[in-house]
RNA sequence: GGCGACGUCGCCAAGUGGCAAGGCAAGGGUCUGCAAAACCCUCAUCAUGGGUUCAAAUCCCAUCGUCGCCUCCA
């Protein structure tokens, strides 16, 4: 039985989905208008984690994620760019789908965006003026009415009236209240606009995702995600909106990941810190990133710097390490040690199935695969065969791929490899002669071009570093 | 100022009432001609001060500190 943490509730709560067997989530996208960076990275992440671990306890999930490509920072990038905002967004749409597959993150199963969701956001922000939860303002401006929704604030626990007392925002004097928000923006000259019954305009920010949410999933879904950045304004608006329009509660669970953090602040588009994924992996694997996300815990706030990093890239190699073949010349491994393998292979199961089971504990999952990973050093090194080896490394690999940790080991040129145990052959002798400059030289020449050799009683290994 | 989250070893971090997981780093050792990898050993009483309890990192109160939101933001 998996256990979340619901925003909403603030609690630990069981997953019980609406439809047996199915899950129904949506992942708030980004807006397209920029290079996505690594806080990105993290969010889509987490979700990708959850997901694949939802999909391996059998559900099937239909899993939504939006991008945002109407928006006035498009207009702005566009208008100093001289790109038309379509064609902008449009490259930035591509761009972060190649960063996605490019971090082996599964693609959502449907990918809407508001500029081909017109018809619906119309109908949507029309069905609210028809129940009186939102208005049109004399300039073209439509409005939701927060006085009409009686638990609005309960998402990010705020009453309207201590908003009001700290609150920054300039009142408009078109709105019958300051927290009312735009579900329509009346067009201005040289924006790109969309006709309506309210005349020329766009939607607001947070009516695309009621109603792309309505349109894909229906009136309610299980998993709403997104970063905790989100929960107020955009996701506690999505509330009102959707649950003010269908009288239904909207969703079940509401799951927000915590911030990266780079040099102890927030990354994010206006402090001008960014990463980009596309800089990150010309530097880093990409299991790294995955590694950093799975040490953490989703909900808090994860430390990004070199450090940090480099940990994960460590971690990430003990565990390729694991499943490396076994040793040349394989002894018999003595019972005992066999018995401890197997043992630690149903104890890794389950301290991870438990662990992921709350709340998508990876950091304490982990750590379950790493004493696999400990477990299996050891029987190779006692002498265990590839096939003694093999069950123990095969739960590994596939614990490792819920995660959807790739594992690659490097590979050099193709038909290298007959050259290359030529040369190990060669070496061989020479170390039986004891030339050892000679042997020294052969593998640091190796080790240059990427081939690392490990010399041990049972023979000589090697492989593409 | 308001609301929320949080403070566990040098770093990342699990654990939320019953002797403090794991990874990185560090030190010592085994193996090795040397090296790499691996393995073994060592390495914290949980921000501070009170309180509840037979028992608290884990519950309550206070203080200090950090982060997020209140304005575009994953």
């Amino acid at each position: 039985m998996i256990r979340l943490y619901n925003t909403l509730t603030r609690k630990k709560e069981e997953l019980q989905t609406l439809e047996p067997g199915i899950v129904k989530m949506y992942v708030c996208g980004p807006t397209v208008y920029n290079d996505a960076h690594v806080g990105h990275a993290m969010s889509a992440l987490v979700f990708d984690i959850i997901r694949r671990y939802i999909e391996y306890r059998g559900y099937a999930v239909k899993h939504v994620m939006n991008y945002t490509d109407v928006d006035d920072k498009i207009i702005n990038r566009a208008n100093q760019t001289g790109v038309d905002p379509f064609v902008l967004s449009q490259r930035y749409i591509d761009d972060f789908d190649q960063n996605l597959t490019d971090l082996n993150i599964q693609p959502a199963t449907a990918r809407p965006r508001v500029s081909k969701s017109m018809p619906q956001i119309i109908a949507f922000v029309q069905g609210l003026i028809d129940k009186g939860h939102a208005y049109a303002a004399s300039n073209g401006d439509v409005y939701f009415r927060v006085l009409s929704d009686d638990d609005y604030g309960k998402l990010s626990a705020r009453k309207l009236d201590d908003m009001q007392a700290g609150s920054r925002i300039e009142v408009e004097e078109l709105k019958e209240h300051p927290m009312d928000f735009a579900l329509w923006k009346s067009a201005k000259p040289g924006e790109p606009s969309w006709d309506s019954p309210w005349g020329k305009g766009r939607p607001g920010w947070h009516i695309e995702c009621s109603a792309m949410n309505l349109a894909e999933l229906g009136e309610q879904i299980d998993i709403h995600g997104g970063g905790n950045d989100l929960i107020f304004p955009h996701h506690e608006n999505e509330i009102a909106q959707s649950e003010s329009f269908t009288g239904k509660q909207f969703a079940r669970y509401w799951m927000h990941n915590g911030m990266l953090q780079l040099s102890g602040e927030k990354m994010s588009k206006s402090l001008g810190n960014i990463v980009s994924i596309k800089e990150f992996l010309s530097k880093r694997e990409a299991d790294v990133m995955r590694m950093l996300v799975l040490n953490g815990s989703y909900r808090a706030p994860l430390m990004f710097n070199e450090e940090t990093l480099d940990g994960a890239e460590k971690g990430l190699e003990r565990i390729v390490t694991a499943l490396r073949p076994a040793l040349p010349a394989v002894g018999h491994a003595n019972q005992g040690a066999l018995n401890a393998l197997s043992t630690q292979v149903e104890l890794t199961k389950n301290g991870y199935l438990s662990a992921m089971d709350d709340d998508f504990n990876t950091a304490g999952a982990l750590g379950n695969l790493f004493e696999l990973v400990r477990a299996i050093n050891t029987a190779r090194d006692a002498g265990a065969s590839g096939l003694e080896l093999q069950h123990a490394q095969a739960t590994l690999r596939e614990l490792a791929q819920v995660f959807g940790l790739q594992l690659k080991e490097k590979t050099g040129s193709e038909g290298a490899d007959k050259f290359i145990n030529l040369l190990i052959e060669i070496r061989a002798e020479v170390r039986k002669q004891k030339l050892w400059q000679l042997s020294d030289q052969i593998r640091d020449r190796l080790k240059e071009l990427g081939v690392t050799i490990a010399d041990s009683k049972e023979g000589t290994t090697w492989r593409w570093e």
